[in-house]
DNA sequence: TCTGGGGTCCTAGGACCC
DNA sequence: TCTGGGGTCCTAGGACCC
């Protein structure tokens, strides 16, 4: 059984913290250059606040019914989100968490899962007076589900299990299809034009039916509406497979120079962040774009994109490859309103350095590693920093190409992130 | 005038090779 | 030069999430 664990309006509480005036007042975060709405406090939304609309839409009723408006503060919406989190893993086993404000726990070997449910509450309030919503089923679609309902509802105390079907079918009988965690708005359309309009005829619809007008990502919703369990559980958060570091500049930028130093900047922050993350890329890209909503300016929106000869960390090649990118896809006399810089197939420094075989060979095969690792087993060197997907992406090596043997060996090796 | 900043996964289609 | 199928690899784009 997993329990979906989420903070009640994540950022605005957090202000509201340090500001006990505001307790029980309309508070709303905006997005960075106060762009958009991104965060509302449950009398904001009672308002009419919408969540993701532009502020200048509703900058008028914001200032009408009084309503406190806050930049955002990342810093410490992390440091609260970290909090949380040691929280949950002092109470729970195994906790994965899923987003800043998010949490999936295993519940396994737990009796009453609802006041296990409630004792969770309880003790992330007392250490951190954030309020959370506890959503209780067999699979991670359903306990967001329970979680949905644990919110709407007051009267089940912010607590939902879901573990008995008949609860489970009931519910969903009452929820549109919208609500279901992975259907957004044009899968919504496009089932409802089918017919199927709520949860539950969602999950009794044909699994071949599905499969064969949508996808398998729709197919796993389904089998996970029906209590079979396709989501994986992951303790340990996966090695990220890009890095995206981008901005919107906040007015039309028309100057060459201008767009060039964004992308600089850019450029240079995700360079940290790889570094941060102990990789190396080989795929650098930048990207620009105009307005989407300028009804008078044609759209462009373009990426380049650089595969270089080794991978690097360095700022100055990153930032070298980037401006390369830009200058490929700069269009003169354009209003630009957004920039970035993207990188990709990342590669972990490691055993690939010994330069026992060439690391970037694509079709190294599994002999060759096999000597690597015993090699360094020998040395007594047995820890190893490995790439986006695992060991295989490190060697530039496609799994297919792996032998099961040595994959089994692998596993004998602590990995480190 | 002002419209977030990250991410993930899947699929289709083109290039290329045998 | 024509024809064609099968396969791989890569990229762009769509859809979703918070």
């Amino acid at each position: 059984m997993y329990a979906l664990i989420d903070v009640n309006s994540f950022y605005t509480s957090c202000e509201t913290i340090w500001r006990p005036d505001l307790l029980n007042k309309p508070v709303v975060v905006l997005s960075n250059n106060d762009g958009c709405i991104i965060s509302r406090s449950a009398q904001a939304k009672r308002l009419g606040v919408k969540m993701g609309a532009p502020y200048f839409q509703q900058k008028a009723l914001l200032e009408r019914e009084g309503v406190v408006v806050f930049s955002s503060n990342y810093a410490l919406y992390g440091d609260m989100s970290q909090r949380v989190m040691t929280t949950l893993e002092a109470m729970c086993p195994r906790v994965d968490v899923y987003s800043i404000d998010e949490a999936f726990a295993d519940l396994s070997g737990i009796g009453d899962l609802e006041t296990f449910g409630r004792a969770i509450r309880d003790t992330v309030y007392q250490h951190t007076r954030l309020t959370v919503g506890v959503g209780i089923a067999p699979t991670k679609t359903l306990a967001k589900l329970a979680n949905h309902a644990a919110k709407t509802w007051t009267k089940t105390g912010g607590v939902v299990d879901l573990s008995s079907p008949l609860r489970q079918r009931k519910l969903m009988a009452l929820l549109p299809v919208s609500e279901v965690w992975g259907v957004g708005r044009r899968l919504s359309a496009r089932l409802n034009a089918m017919g199927i309009e709520n949860a539950l005829q969602l999950a009794q619809s044909d699994i071949g039916f599905i499969r064969k007008n949508f996808s398998v990502v729709l197919e796993r919703t389904v089998r996970e509406l029906r209590g079979e369990s396709c989501l994986a559980f992951e303790e340990t958060p996966a090695t990220k497979q890009e890095i995206i570091s981008s901005r919107s500049f906040g007015k039309k930028v028309s100057d060459y120079k201008e767009v060039r130093e964004g992308i600089c900047t850019w450029a240079a922050r995700a360079a940290e962040k790889l570094r941060a993350e102990r990789q190396y890329c080989r795929y650098v890209s930048a990207f620009v774009k105009t307005s989407p909503h300028d009804a008078h300016a044609p759209y462009y929106s373009n990426r380049a994109g650089i595969t270089l000869s080794t991978p690097t960390h360095d700022t100055r090649d990153i930032l070298a490859a980037a401006v390369r990118c830009l200058e490929a896809i700069w269009r003169e006399g354009l209003h630009y309103q957004k920039a970035g810089v993207m990188l990709g197939d990342f590669f972990s420094q490691g055993v690939a350095q010994l330069n026992l075989f060439d690391p970037y060979a694509p079709k190294a095969n599994s002999e060759a590693l096999m000597t690597v690792m015993d090699k360094l087993n020998q040395q007594g060197k047995n820890r190893l920093w490995f790439a986006g997907q695992g060991i295989t992406q490190a060697w530039g090596m496609k799994r297919e190409y792996l032998s099961p043997a040595w994959t089994t060996r692998l596993s004998d090796v602590p990995v480190c992130r």
